[in-house]
DNA sequence: AAATAATAAATAATCGATATTATGACAGAG
DNA sequence: CTCTGTCATAATATCGATTATTTATTATTT
């Protein structure tokens, strides 16, 4: 019996030099993920397709690819006949994806907490050091890119946290949902940073984890992930552009 | 002038009557999503360009576009540089979208229960409805097309039964997992089916649901899926492509 | 003879151009 | 003044052909 492992998209900009040159559809479709999580593309934008062909240099074809790549992962709409526009945001949809996501990540967080795998283990600790250590070069440092680095690491480590679930499709549905999450991070991320110590929540969740305390764990996490959701919520704005 | 709309059944998440033609990408996507799932296309099979632009009649843009679109259900895997492939099987992926899709069904049900929607319940009694005086017409009539009515029917009742839930992103996912479960029970058709009175469980399913018993209807779905596990299991082999 | 390199065939990916369709302005009727 | 139908424009969806890459085959070398 082989392990079948499932396509993953979500290419966080590894670029290996020994294997493979990536074809233009897939490098479309990592430049597009990549500008409507940083919020680049806003939500409900048209995307034209001339316009993202100057944009990024490409032919029509691996653009219209990459877009419908993207739509069912929930960031890209698709319109019959009308062409495609960046998903737009709702209040109804955040408190969907975070109701939704605490309940998910909970289900995986207990599983990888019960199966104990100290390979599991060994990842959740390397990925928190390696987050813990990176300064998030957030809105004072106003560089997207430090900080993009920063966002990969805390993905990293949140999928290391759900990793030893054993069930690709849950791990899978998280990640979607992670990334649907970024963009509403993203609509209000001046307002609602600096007033909490993330370090330190994510150290709390770390350590219990490890400790195989699921309900401490699992607390921590959904509080953070909560408190993070009240922060938003306060300072969302329906930007329904078209 | 020759506009020849075969008007296929979407079974997809969002499709609007009465609308515009549809799009040669929307058809493929229908037909391959139908082939797959009918097992047409067995799992593992490579889908070479040409030979589907033969089959369906269309260019290669929209056949393309449609794999793309079927590559996130889970359907069709994107080996990059390599083409497609029908996604394949294996009892590791059978049992992980089982219990998945058992645990969040029953959580959808319970909320779709507890919200005791007046017009969710007369969903689910009309879907039962015109379940139960719809003929199988499975294995012992060899007809796939009556069947594929029955399918359809299946599907919108156990879709009806979760849809009160109150979350978008919940009965996509359950959607999905439908979807990929479905392929698993056309591998053992004629061994499963006669077993059992699959009409009974469906109403046992339906009445607890609408007296507003969760823990029964819970229970009768869970069985529901577990019992049809239980057969498969027993006659899956394990045709890995590759 | 086995392994490796070179070549040929097949197929995937991409481009440029065309036909089709939606969008928005405008004129004319009610 | 509002509504309705027509037409010009912009954008999408699609096709046919070209290019790049992989896979299979054959030839060459140790």
């Amino acid at each position: 019996m082989d392990a079948v492992d499932t396509n993953v998209l979500n290419t966080s900009a590894l670029a290996e030099p020994g294997r493979g040159p990536e074809s233009r559809t897939t490098q479309a479709c990592a430049a597009l993920r990549q500008d409507i999580l940083s919020g680049a593309l806003g939500a409900g934008v048209k995307l034209k397709i001339d316009q993202l062909r100057e944009r990024y240099d490409l032919g029509a074809s691996p653009i219209r690819e990459a877009l419908s790549l993207l739509t069912s992962d929930g960031l890209v709409e698709r319109l019959d006949q009308r062409g495609f526009r960046v998903a737009p945001v709702s209040g109804l949809e955040f408190r969907d994806i975070l109701k939704t996501r605490c309940w998910m990540e909970e289900r995986a967080l207990r599983d990888s907490i019960a199966a104990g795998d100290s390979a599991w283990q060994d990842r959740v600790v390397l990925a928190y050091y390696r987050l813990s250590r990176t300064p998030r070069g957030g809105p004072e440092a106003g560089d997207l890119s430090g900080s993009s680095e920063w966002e990969a690491l805390h993905k990293a480590f949140h999928m290391a946290l759900i990793g030893g679930c054993g069930s690709d499709i849950l791990i899978r549905f998280c990640d979607q949902l992670y990334d649907r999450n970024i963009r509403y991070r993203q609509l209000s991320r001046p307002a609602a940073l600096p007033k909490r110590d993330i370090e330190a929540e994510h150290k709390a969740i770390m350590e219990a984890a490890i400790d195989g305390d699921a309900d401490a764990a699992v607390a921590a996490l959904i509080a953070h992930y909560t408190r993070t959701g009240g922060y938003l919520e306060g300072s969302m704005l329906d930007t329904a552009g078209t």
